[in-house]
DNA sequence: TTGATACTTGTAATAATATAACATATCAAC
DNA sequence: GTTGATATGTTATATTATTACAAGTATCAA
């Protein structure tokens, strides 16, 4: 898995291929890819940042909609309930899934700068959080691996003259 | 660092040292352990669970103080501010730090079934997330890592009969 | 010991995030 | 086409967090 998002990359097809995604998925599972949750996903998918809800729920009444919240957060729920978008816990907000269809679960790469958030490879991460919480006898259901600070663009713009 | 929270121990002592530690670590670096600093942290050492701002507010009122939100709000950012308690990202609360003045950035491991949260040893996660945000050519400047799922007791009392 | 300065607290108001509850509409399977 | 499950519309409210400004307290130098 590549942490797009930092990187150059063709963003119309970026979303196309995200709905598509989803859009398959839904027909495979039997899942109902309505409007208002292809609206969402799409509005996620513009940008590689998180929203948060009531980012989207502006979007929506932009566009003429009459949209209480929640219209956003059940549509949220659905997308992040089957893998087409991430809550970022540490914004309290929502990103669309990099990598929808694909089983995973990534590491958050979050930039301070321009709030840019990526995902990252996170099976050697989780294999050592495991690690640990087994010491302590715990059992991990899920994790939340966020980490914040500076995407390569950012660190270079920051750098010193 | 152990994963103290989970397993028997003294915990008046605990409250004690804690506090204790805290004191110690302001008068060497001058700062001020003001009374209500002093209570918040006491009201967090009671548990080894995450309160959220409103439930200390609520502890403050029957004690008989007037207690408006940023009384919490303050106190609790002098607090993780000082390493003398953390936030739960994934709960949006507080917890009270498990080792006091060692320097360390800990995993935590909530319990789903009884809401204690315990620190673990999170060196080894911290590399391999540093090693996978390196990849991506970020640079990793604070991390959230929240392991949920069940502690040794409730494992225990949810396995099957 | 006084005045200057920084820090801390009191208080009211409000912002931002999220959910509950219930009526209505649409879908999907029979 | 009826029915049971799923999705949406809408109002209200709960929860979490911050802003703003006034008043009090600590610290330190002159």
């Amino acid at each position: 898995m590549d942490a797009k998002g930092f990187d150059d990359h063709d963003h119309a097809s970026c979303i196309k291929d995200g709905v598509a995604s989803a859009a398959a998925y839904c027909t495979e599972h039997g899942l109902q890819f309505t409007p208002q949750r292809r609206r969402v996903l799409e509005i996620l998918l513009r940008e590689h940042r998180a929203l948060g809800a009531y980012d989207i729920l502006d979007v929506l009444r932009e566009e003429g909609q009459t949209a209480q919240p929640p219209i956003a957060y059940r549509a949220l729920d659905f997308l992040v309930s089957n893998g087409f978008a991430h809550k970022i816990e540490r914004l309290n907000a929502f990103a669309a899934c990099a990598h929808i269809g694909e089983r995973h679960a990534p590491a958050f790469l979050i930039c301070r700068a321009c709030r840019a958030v990526a995902e990252a490879a996170a099976a050697p991460v989780r294999a050592a959080l495991g690690k640990a919480a087994q010491e302590a006898g715990f059992t991990v259901e899920r994790a939340v691996i966020e980490a914040e600070g500076l995407c390569p663009t950012c660190r270079q713009t920051e750098a010193p003259a």
